[in-house]
DNA sequence: GTGCACATGTAATGTGTTACATGATTAT
DNA sequence: ATAATCATGTAACACATTACATGTGCAC
């Protein structure tokens, strides 16, 4: 039932916005900022596959009686089945889980929200993304101190320290989202 | 003969500085700030026997007669074509692709290259980091002015922006880092 | 009519995840 | 003595990558 990789949520969230066939969402990998999704035929046809098995989409039929040559073009359209579980990926509480290990996932599903859930769905994915994060940096930083307290200014340290301002950058970034958004909805 | 993935490396940067157990290492992963790293056994050990294999690394005998029972503690410790491997992978250029998707991987050569290669190494490191990141931001800042120009401020612009200012942050960090490097190798 | 972009697919391989199994050592 | 922790391992499964296969339609 679980959908676990990004990959298929990132295809049905592409799906949400028009129906496509899978060489058009391969295009889409290869060519936008999504770069981070496989672009590979290997990935994408089977993941379309699996997704259509569980019902989340279905392939147009572009004439009804004709059946499915397999080499021509198939377009695939999001189920309702396959809206419903997007909204609900989509209202996913943010879990200290995930800042830490599915910062992508995050972000993916933050880019998916408009229009699917509404506003306050998006600002309370701010609040409480912000939350974790500023709580798993206060014991990052707690951890840099032993360490730095040990160790020169090393590579490793510095490497530490890097992860953790990237971290400060993303609790700006969620600010200054939550502003905007915020302000716009007035 | 390659070793791609991430967590071989991990393995073989934690043995270099101490020979350990693949418990050792588990813990480590589990414990400190190298999370990112699989902490289960079905991970660990079988790549502790690739890496084996591949001549990198060597078990600890315990006693140079008895037949190694395998329920008991095994200590590895890198060989010299280990060593050699771990140095080779630390010198390897900072490419384009590496910026764009393999930036975990970037930090964890960095965090290991102190006692490893030399300073000047690090240093050029974080040059080609930087210039790298730089171009690459470019890019996507002009893809973000397409985007911003067609629609309103939504959540997939601001995911977006997300990203380039994590790098921008990266950029900070490595301007940083080579002061604080260049600064104490005088 | 030859080459290229379109469009979908399969097979082999490697590796990570989960869950389970095994037994030794230490603590209560 | 029994539970927890130490320590290593295997098996089933899912998935991504790579490389290959297949055929269409258009341009030149």
């Amino acid at each position: 039932m679980n959908a676990k990789s990004n990959l298929e949520f990132a295809l049905i969230g592409l799906l949400k916005q028009k129906p496509q066939s899978g060489y058009d969402l391969r295009k889409t990998f290869i060519t936008t900022a999504m770069r981070h999704y496989s672009d590979s035929p290997g990935s994408i046809y089977p993941a379309l596959r699996r997704l259509e098995a569980r019902g989340w989409i279905a392939a147009e039929a572009e004439s009804p009686h004709e059946a499915a040559d397999p080499r021509k073009r198939r377009a695939y359209r999001l189920t309702p089945a396959g809206e419903a579980s997007l909204v609900r990926w989509l209202e996913m509480p943010v879990t200290r889980n995930d800042v830490i290990f599915e910062g992508s996932e995050l972000m993916l599903r933050f880019a998916y929200m408009d229009g699917n859930v509404p506003r306050s769905s998006a600002l309370r994915f701010l609040d409480q993304f912000e939350r974790e994060l500023s709580l798993y940096i206060g014991e990052l930083r707690a951890q840099l101190e032993q360490m730095s307290s040990k160790l020169p200014a090393h590579t490793g340290v510095l490497a530490f320290q890097s992860g953790i301002e990237q971290m400060e950058a993303q609790i700006a970034w969620a600010q200054k989202a939550r502003a905007l958004l915020g302000k716009e909805s007035s």
